[in-house]
RNA sequence: GGGCGCAUAGCUCAGCUGGGAGAGCACCUGCCUUACAAGCAGGGGGUCAUAGGUUCGAGCCCUAUUGCGCCCACCA
């Protein structure tokens, strides 16, 4: 049955190979089966152009424990993957590989940079999700889906025809996010705010017919070629006699209105300010009020254009270094003050964005955000933690329309068609043959592609066959568990939520589980550019999976960041590499040893004691879990493991397993196996390779521990009485060690062991673990009696509750010391007394706490004042 | 300007509904004990940021303060 095992657990000898194994017979395929309940997780769809990064380890990790544990229960689990088109992304790998080739969009047209990108698709598209696998990802492979694919892109017309009909999606030139470099619109979302070190230059613009001034303050003076007005608060008392004059506008000499407007603020800056509705969001607002006329300057790319005048061709950075000068030398220009003030950038390319008025696509966002408000508060939608509840509340009820269109190729085409004759426009699946106002065949598709979160928000019912009215869909949504970086909550997670809203009518996942960022050892962010990143299947490689995602959810509570040390990896390597070596010590004996079912009444106390323990650890492990405790589930599982298991149960069952004459050893191999067989489901979500590699071996029934059943608790092997017994045995143990330490004396020297008590049940406990004080504690002959009988005054001793322990070193002992070490035992019993003393002695405590509470106090009390007089005693005796 | 988080052992972090402070790493001592030196045994180390408050009882709840970080926001 066994192999000979190697002493080390190498990783690379069985990840790939289960991998397989799983994949071939289709563990991770789930279909509809109305007897079985149905648990759902969607992927994040990495981005085509990803490669598996810390934050994708961590997220997927996260959701392929869960997924692995809820189909052990008996859920029949799905795992949802597949990946993104991310319309920019890849457009801009594309660019940059026809640049390779001295290419550009323009020269190759739309129809052949579309076949590259499918190209570009095919070939590297995949490769994401083949590192996934790498992680132990058990997503059912066979449902891979792309945002582009042909049902999902369906998804997407439908949804837009529905949004377009339902009003919901107009056409319309509004102020929008321009990003020069990549030459798109961007929503607000995508633009990052960063405060940067500016100036404020203060401008005096020369009032008409006259010979004052007024005097502006702005960070862009180079916008001023699109003044269109100059505005004061209408309570200004300093300007309210100017209000409807005209001013002559510097180096440009236009004439422009002084208006009033509540917008602007009398304490900053001079108190008034200029109006370029083109290529400011506020400035456009106060423009519509006024109607005044919007002005661009600049090109798409931010050079000036034409309405520049001289400066045209100059870039925007240019133009202002230019305008300033010419302000300075014609006495326009009053001072120039440091100023601190927000810049905003495109997330993606880092280009300072460019407010400009464009005719674009939007998603009226007021309806929509309504109910995804709602399911927030009826609690029909949670986050985990809860405090990200509070973002995505704050940002939808702030939100703002939606700007869809991008000018990209790469992406879902906006279905809408214009009639070249008569201008209609016609929102549908498919390319209409005539306009269906003027009957002209000459209609031409809108250029523009869809922001690639439209289609992503999409993703929890698009996947299972929307907008067809599949079984999948019927059966797999709501799913579960949505799993992401709270990095992500504006982009999609609120978007799947009014989605799924308004088109299934339920919202997508009832829980948001929110993990943070992965950043480096110094706590910086991961990033191409610093070039600090590590790569996970680097880490895989190196230490395998389990230890990855070990790594990944210790000590770590939802949503907060965490630091990524090697250190840490190395130490749960060494935990992958110790559960490897106790089950190799288990299956040895087991080997040539039919492990037979024993009854409960045939366990020794030391079985019962760690049954009731993983017993015990179950319970808490799923309770946790339950509420995606998963970090304080992995440590119980460690610890749990580690020490109770191997350094206490597998070390105390050793002398039973040697002796073939030993009437318990069945008993000690069944319970080795039971309990061995019970941690490795446990920990089969954290470490699935490991795991299932064992318990190949470890059982002959099950061909998989995937599809075993996750361990429930079992009442029957809930043993108080043994608990207390084993911990009294292992209290004793670890005082004995103790003492044998502090007096160094060599694990070779054994001793005599006095075990005195008058308490027969104690004795009785003692007896039954004579045993253990040879084999942990290197006795080499363990005395129980109720008095000191026989023990001479060269001894060492010590008291553990209910019991003294005696050591005789004659040699060794060394009188003053041991007077001295038992006078310190003393002092720390003397102040537990104390303070249990004082709690019992407030009337507060004892009619007010809780009557359990008390009573564990009082249970104190007694026992630290028995082991008191003890070492009393002895002190006693000694000093004579 | 608004919101949120963090401050606990030398380092990185856990600490679930308030009931005697934990882990990993690092450090010190002793052990190659027939599963594991990626190990075993033992040990040192914390006025839980500060100041108040609630409570019989506070790392945990409330208030304020300090420091660090994040998010949102149209003060030109």
């Amino acid at each position: 049955m066994t192999k000979n095992l190697d002493k080390i657990y190498d990783p690379s000898q069985v990840e790939e190979r289960l991998y397989q194994k799983w994949l071939e017979r289709g563990y991770f395929h789930a279909e509809v089966d109305h007897s079985k309940k149905p648990f759902t997780i969607v992927i994040p769809p990495p981005n085509i152009t990803g490669h598996l990064h810390m934050g994708h380890a961590l997220d997927n990790t996260l959701q392929d424990i869960l997924i692995r544990w809820k189909r052990m229960q008996g859920y029949n689990a799905l795992w949802q993957p597949g990946t993104d088109h991310a319309s920019i992304a890849t457009e801009v790998k594309i660019v940059e590989q026809m640049a390779k080739e001295s290419l550009t969009k323009e020269e190759i047209g739309r129809e052949e940079f579309l076949k590259r990108a499918w190209k570009w698709k095919e070939e590297y598209g995949g490769k994401i999700l083949l590192q996934l696998q790498k992680l132990g990802s058990s997503c059912d492979w066979e449902r891979e889906r792309f945002t582009m694919d042909e049902g999902l892109s369906d998804a997407v017309l439908e949804v837009f025809i529905r949004l377009y009909e339902k009003g919901y999606i107009y056409r319309g030139a509004k102020i929008i996010n321009w990003c020069p470099q990549c030459q798109t619109t961007i929503s607000d979302a995508e633009v990052e705010h960063e405060e940067k070190q500016g100036y404020f230059w203060h401008i005096r613009y020369p009032i008409k017919n006259s010979n004052e001034y007024i005097q502006i303050a702005t960070t862009r003076p180079e916008t001023m070629i699109g003044d269109t007005a100059v505005a004061v608060h209408p309570e200004d008392e300093r300007y309210k006699k100017y209000i409807g004059k005209t001013v002559i506008l510097p180096l440009v000499n236009r004439e422009i209105p002084i208006i009033a407007d509540e917008y602007v603020d009398k304490e900053f800056g001079t108190g008034v300010v200029k109006i370029t509705p083109a290529h400011d969001p506020n400035d456009f607002e106060v423009g519509l009020r006024h109607d005044l006329e919007q002005i661009t300057v600049m090109h798409d790319n931010g050079i000036m254009n034409k309405e520049a005048g001289k400066y045209q061709g100059l870039d925007r950075y240019e133009a202002r270094k230019a305008i300033v000068e010419d302000l300075g030398k014609e006495g326009y220009l009053v001072k120039i003050e440091d100023h601190m003030h927000n810049v905003g950038f495109h997330d993606r390319c880092h280009c300072v964005i460019e407010p400009m008025i464009k005719m674009q696509w939007f998603v009226k966002m007021e309806e929509l955000a309504k109910p995804a408000i709602d399911v927030l508060k009826t609690g029909q939608l949670r986050f985990v933690p809860e405090r990200f509840g509070k973002t995505y509340l704050h940002w939808l009820e702030n939100i703002r329309d939606w700007c869809i269109s991008r000018q990209l190729w790469w992406g879902h085409r906006i279905p809408a068609y214009y009639c070249q004759e008569c201008k209609e426009i016609t929102v549908a699946k498919e390319h209409p043959d005539v306009c269906p106002l003027c009957g002209s065949h000459h209609l031409i598709q809108d250029e523009d592609t869809l922001d690639t979160w439209f289609s992503s928000a999409l993703w929890p019912f698009s996947t299972l066959g929307w907008p067809e009215e599949t079984e999948d869909l019927r059966y797999f949504y709501p799913t579960d568990v949505l799993v992401t970086g709270y990095d992500i909550i504006f982009f999609w997670v609120v978007r799947m939520v009014f989605s799924g809203l308004e088109h299934v009518g339920e919202v997508p996942f009832k829980d948001v589980l929110i993990h943070g960022l992965v950043r480096d050892s110094q706590g910086r962010k991961m990033s191409k550019s610093l070039g600090n990143g590590v790569d996970p299947l680097e880490v895989i490689h190196e230490y395998g999976a389990d230890a990855l995602r070990l790594t990944l959810v210790t000590g770590n509570a939802p949503g907060n960041d965490m630091r990524f040390y090697w250190e840490r990896v190395e130490s749960s390597r060494n935990f992958a590499n110790k559960i490897w070596n106790a089950s190799r010590f288990i299956l040895m004996h087991m080997e040539g040893n039919k492990v037979e079912d024993v009854e409960l009444s045939e366990l020794t106390p030391a079985d019962r004691w760690i049954l009731s323990k993983v017993n015990t650890l179950t319970k808490e492990v799923t309770e946790n879990m339950d509420k995606y405790e998963l970090g304080i589930a992995v440590q119980k599982l460690y610890d749990f493991f580690w020490e109770e298991f191997c350094d206490w149960y597998i070390e105390m069952v050793k002398p039973r397993l040697y002796n073939d004459e030993d009437t318990t050893k069945k008993a000690a191999l069944w319970t080795l196996q039971r309990v061995l067989i019970n941690a490795l489901k446990l920990l089969h979500p954290y470490m699935p390779f490991i795991t299932e590699e064992i318990f190949t071996y470890v059982q002959e029934k099950e061909e998989t521990i995937m599809l075993s059943h996750w361990p429930t608790y079992c009442p029957q092997w809930h043993f108080k009485q043994e608990e207390k017994e084993i911990e009294l045995m292992k209290e004793g143990i670890r005082s004995i060690r103790n003492l044998r330490a502090e007096m160094n004396v060599p694990p070779s020297k054994k001793a005599t062991v006095f075990i005195v008590s008058t308490n027969e049940e104690i004795q009785n406990t003692f007896e039954k673990g004579k045993v253990f004080f040879s084999t942990l504690a290197y006795a080499s002959e363990v005395k129980i009696q109720k008095d000191k009988m026989n023990i001479g005054e060269d001894a060492v001793s010590t008291v553990i509750p209910g019991a003294s322990i005696f050591i005789p070193f004659a040699d060794l002992v060394d009188m003053e010391k041991e007077l001295e070490r038992l006078e310190k035992e003393r002092e720390k019993l003397v102040k537990e007394v104390e303070r249990v003393v004082k709690k019992l002695s407030n009337p507060g405590f004892v009619n007010k706490a809780p009557q359990a509470v008390v009573e564990e106090e009082r249970k104190k009390q007694i026992k630290y004042e028995n082991m008191m007089k003890q070492v009393e005693e002895r002190l006693q005796m000694l000093k004579k």
